[in-house]
DNA sequence: AACTATTGATAAAA
DNA sequence: TTTTTATCAATAGTT
């Protein structure tokens, strides 16, 4: 728009910089305003020149109700509602509230993570520590519920592949066997070789799940924590 | 732009609106962002649709912190203009992310006492574990140098009101002793009794912090967290 | 979603 | 800055 194409980089000469971001600005909140009018939509924009100065535009002149509005937005998933008319004295409560809220949860918070003790008293302090000790409890046991099944996961995939694996080498010396006696049969009859040039091995290693030798009686005899050798994620050393 | 001139009004028809809306809504961001890299302006769009469905463009793909830029100009030019109105509005916004923050701190908060942990996975759990560890560590380590302030703090009183009694009962023993030879004299003088007639006792029982009977040697021999057979508060079982 | 006739926006110049 | 003017860009209505 105008003569010439315009790039999309910094206009360097400064003159000129400011020169368009003056037409575009007001180009810009015209524009704007428009799609606002004209499609029903809640606009909200705001504009920072280089220097510092605020250029702002907002359906409604109501920026502040687009921005809350954006924030429950884009902070949790919510339904969207119309606007409730919260009173200027019930929101300010609301907010004293709030704030306090955030204060004492901001230092119950430190004092969970062992920070800021010194204003506690001993008692304060005792229950403290008897809640940790009963919340570890309760994540060590959820956490072993987790390694628990993961292990039994595991292992249920380590039978399947394993029965899979003993089928397959069972297969495979079937087949051998009949290729031998196929050779063999040739062999007395003079006919010339055709049988397949690769020589038949028993599936080890191919599977992501594949586990060591096919080890018929040792199911379940493995230690706690451990499937056949292999570490999970988990098991490794901090 | 197009055929025909535009009314600055709302298109009553749903289709064209919103064929319209998503026309000129690509086109005002695409301006936005025009204006931001040409001109080195920061800019934050937001659009709500009629429907509700939120687009937005900020420079550098940070809408927070121009938000939060936006607020602070607009306080301070508040501030210049004393604007009771508007105070409620900045309010709005704060309101909404203090929620924000509130609802995150009371999860991790349940967390830390152990509650609504289906949700962590395997890792999360074990962060929240060694978190927790940890935090009991300095708790202990808190409580245990409470404890032994508090202790040797007992201890020093203690040792003061001893020495305090033992100077006592040296001095009665002396009075006792006065009057005795007093007494002799006035029998052997034929004087009327006239001494007190409370018999002297060692002073137990008499003050704060007072312990049982003096006992001369026995100092610093109590068991740990005892003193003197006193239970303090924290020593009671919880 | 594409196409175009128009209007609108704006770069450069004044 | 604002206005003017020559061009380019956006888009309303249509397909």
């Amino acid at each position: 728009m105008g003569r010439g194409r315009v790039q999309l980089k910094r206009i360097e000469n400064k003159i000129n910089r400011q020169v368009t971001f003056s037409k575009r600005r007001s180009g810009l909140l015209k524009k704007a305003h428009e799609i606002s009018v004209l499609c029903d939509a809640e606009v909200a924009l705001i504009v920072f020149s280089t220097r510092g100065k605020l250029f702002e535009y907002s359906t409604d002149s109501c920026m502040e109700k687009i921005l809350e509005r954006y924030e429950r937005y884009s902070y949790s998933e919510r339904q969207l509602q119309p606007n409730e008319i919260n009173s200027s004295e019930s929101l300010a409560l609301e907010h004293a509230k709030l704030k306090a809220r955030l204060e004492i949860l901001q230092r119950n918070q430190s004092n969970f993570m062992g920070q800021e003790l010194d204003s506690l008293s001993l008692k304060e302090l005792q229950s403290l520590e008897h809640q940790l000790d009963s919340a570890l409890k309760h994540i060590r046991s959820r956490k072993n519920q987790l390694m628990v099944e993961s292990i039994s996961d595991f292992q249920k995939k380590h039978k399947l592949l394993q029965e899979q694996n003993n089928l397959l080498l069972k297969k495979a010396k079937k087949m051998e066997k009949n290729l031998a006696e196929q050779a063999q049969w040739e062999e007395q009859n003079d006919v010339p070789n055709s049988h397949s040039e690769l020589p038949m091995e028993p599936f080890n290693n191919s599977g992501s799940y594949q586990v060591g030798e096919a080890n018929g009686g040792e199911d379940d005899d493995n230690p706690p924590y451990r499937v056949d050798g292999v570490l999970l994620p988990w098991m490794l050393p901090k």
